[in-house]
DNA sequence: AGTACCACCTGACGGC
DNA sequence: TGCCGTCAGGTGGTAC
């Protein structure tokens, strides 16, 4: 599930509920998840702060600590944010959880655990660090996407995916981007005009503030979504024909291959220089 | 600079 | 009922 719009969800969910409230106890459940921390480190430099403000690039959310330094969370494929205080109330996988001195608790769930939790000195030195491009909502200017996409050789589902080129893409978002741009998710990146690029950016740019006014939740999204659609047994929301499955670099991608036409006209062009 | 494949994990699902 | 292969929205490493 964690992609841009959900991990931006979690990350109001965290302002909404676990700010400003000190951390009397942190419990960690499972290691794995801990990366270049120890338990025993999380511990001792959370213990006794208050988070204070949260920031988000691409999939990796961050929590800045009253002291100094940030809590990292980033969620792989299972992982998201529980706030409570009865133990009913617990999700099934918790792998970390903070406890507030007000009786409340974070719960950090990861069933499968391909997520992780860091300690940071910053979002921005993190992100310099793992070579992540520029978040694919805040801040992201026209220019600097495509020239952060094109000239890249592999196909356009891919290149979006590629947290190098812009981070917060991952392979359910990709599939509605390129079906509300109506491109073929195997097009190659450099092939892409102009106007090509203006039409990408502008359905991004709705992709995100539907999904997110949504809450991230497929039901809530709009009837023209192909997320809620996304098998070969549901139709097309905008011309009801079938949906097909296609893998691309390994991943398996849906798309509609009426609206969606790998062929796009090229020969049009061409005939129009030759007339 | 790409892709293919494996690995990390758990759990759901379909076929037998 | 149980076993097995496959698949799932994350990333990282290696080989080509």
């Amino acid at each position: 599930m964690p992609e841009l719009p959900d991990v931006e969800i979690f990350r109001r969910y965290l302002n909404a509920t676990a700010l400003h409230q000190e951390i009397e106890t942190v419990r960690v459940h499972h290691d794995r998840v801990l990366k270049g921390v120890s338990k025993a480190t999380l511990q001792r430099r959370l213990k006794g702060q208050e988070l204070d403000q949260t920031s988000r690039h691409g999939k990796h959310l961050f929590a800045a600590l009253s002291k100094k330094g940030w809590l990292m969370l980033h969620f792989g494929m299972t992982g998201f944010l529980r706030y409570f205080q009865v133990e009913d109330k617990k999700p099934g996988h918790v792998r970390m959880e903070l406890l507030f001195t007000n009786g409340y608790r974070l719960a950090y769930d990861c069933q499968r655990m391909l997520g992780q939790v860091s300690l940071v000195k910053d979002p921005y030195t993190f992100a310099e660090k793992e070579k992540l491009g520029p978040d694919a909502l805040e801040g992201l200017d026209f220019d600097t996407f495509r020239t952060a996409v094109s000239g890249r050789r592999g196909s356009i589902k891919s290149t979006l995916m590629n947290q190098e080129v812009v981070a917060g893409i991952g392979n359910i978002y990709s599939d509605e981007i390129l079906f509300q741009a109506r491109l073929h998710p195997a097009i190659l990146a450099n092939t892409l005009k102009d106007k090509d690029f203006e039409n990408l950016y502008q359905c991004m740019d709705r992709v995100w503030k539907e999904s997110i006014d949504a809450g991230a939740d497929p039901e809530a999204m709009p009837d023209d979504f192909l997320l809620p659609h996304r098998s070969e047994e549901e139709s097309c929301p905008r011309c009801r024909g079938p949906v097909k499955k296609i893998k691309i670099s390994g991943r398996s991608g849906y798309y509609c291959p009426r609206c969606q036409k790998k062929d796009r006209g090229q020969r049009t062009d061409d005939s129009k220089k030759q007339s």
